[in-house]
DNA sequence: ATCCGTTAGATTGTCAGACAATCCTGTTGA
DNA sequence: TCAACAGGATTGTCTGACAATCTAACGGAT
């Protein structure tokens, strides 16, 4: 568990070593939802000093995944239903808004590799492997999140997503998932990559602001379901 | 200079002291963008340890507004003309949004004092002060955006728009400022009102962004004059 | 027995000082 | 002239400490 083996030379600082591995711990689940963890718990299971965590956690409360209540601790944040829904809003916009500016500003190569990831992303499908399918379609929006050369809405997206990374995996494994959407998703992302092929923004954007809102949609509606079941 | 008179006790942390002041300090340019500041000399300035100074300087580097160099220290950032027209670009999504959201959900009540609020504004264009027109506007928007019971929207938001202060104030005190901006932007909010007393999401949206697009585009106008004309 | 005030423990907030690692700069020596 | 080196400046990180605050258990009064 201890991160800080090599005290000595670190190519990247220690701080963001331990973000990274709080964050990993959060999305994956190890550190679950609404748990309280106290800072020195944490810098024994780290194996760093308050200092260097306590940045960490401030960070990690900037991003939003965590809430840092004064005097008490550093508690797990879990999504409210409306706080899902704000966050796929943002989120389809600015899917929307990278798709036309990888459309309009993209080089060959960047496209084509998108090209590539989208037969991926069929190919996953096909063999209808969940996770496959997750991992592609996450490799799919990389190559335009990346290619789009737009740092600010690259972090704002990556930020947006991270927060709703864990009800990602829901909308693709649930039982009840609706059988026409995985078609419907992969119609969308092919309509999406002509539209950027061709290098029209307009399309581009519209496509990946519908894929979003599909995919928000189905989410929304397990967490409603699960939290009106439950 | 010294923040912590009060070391026994304090209200609110004194790490959001500290960030407070030097939001401010970069915002209204008492930090001008480009300047390089060392801990050391803000710890002094500031007369707090460096463990807040960290904390607080880590949160304005993860708004943005200041850029943390290894080993070298911060400095305050300025933004590039890409960056700016990204950031515009977001603005105008977020403030669509918003509007929408407004619109839609909020009471009676919160729509009134919007009313009065646009009252303010055309009453400060008239007067034809800047600065008072700047509040105005200020106040507007304020009341939209803690109207709209999102929080999430709310926050991302003001980091943009914390980020692009600094050169709000030129679209309206500068010169070159062309002759039939302000009636436009008056009428702009005049539309974007009535969009919203009448619960018209999609009006109010489209109102909203088509303000904020043209506020953009002469602010970034006069950003690449600027940069091109030094 | 129930309720309330008090006390003890746990946890964060903040500070001071220290040392290592790294970067920058100016000087020295070939 | 240029390269190696030394020195200072600055951040990265750790440690230990104390105050402020919250939580919960405890005990006393009604």
């Amino acid at each position: 568990m201890d991160i800080a083996v090599k005290r000595k030379p670190s190519a990247t600082p220690l701080r963001e070593q331990v973000l990274a591995a709080l964050r990993g711990d959060i999305m994956d689940g190890r550190l679950a939802p609404g748990r309280r963890v106290t800072e020195r718990e944490l810098t024994e299971r780290l194996g760093v000093s308050r200092t260097v965590l306590r940045e960490s956690l401030r960070q990690l409360a900037a991003e939003g995944l965590v809430s840092l209540v004064p005097n008490k601790g550093a508690v797990i944040r879990d999504l409210t239903v409306t706080e899902a829904r704000e966050l796929y809003r943002i989120r389809e916009m600015l899917e929307g808004l990278s798709a036309r500016l990888f459309a309009e500003s993209a080089d060959t190569a960047a496209k084509s590799a998108l090209e590539v990831a989208l037969q991926a992303v069929c190919a996953a499908y096909a063999a209808g492997d969940p996770k496959a399918i997750l991992e592609a379609k996450n490799r799919y929006y990389a190559v335009i999140h990346e290619g789009m050369e737009s740092a600010i809405v690259e972090e704002m997206l990556s930020i947006v997503l991270d927060r709703v990374w864990r009800w990602r995996a829901l909308g693709l494994s649930h039982p009840k998932r609706s059988v026409g959407r995985s078609e419907e998703s992969v119609a969308n992302l092919v309509a999406l990559t002509e539209a950027i092929r061709t290098g029209d923004g307009d399309r581009a954007e519209a496509a990946a602001r519908h894929e979003a809102r599909s995919a928000a949609a189905e989410v929304i509606l397990l967490i409603e379901g699960r939290a009106a079941g439950t």
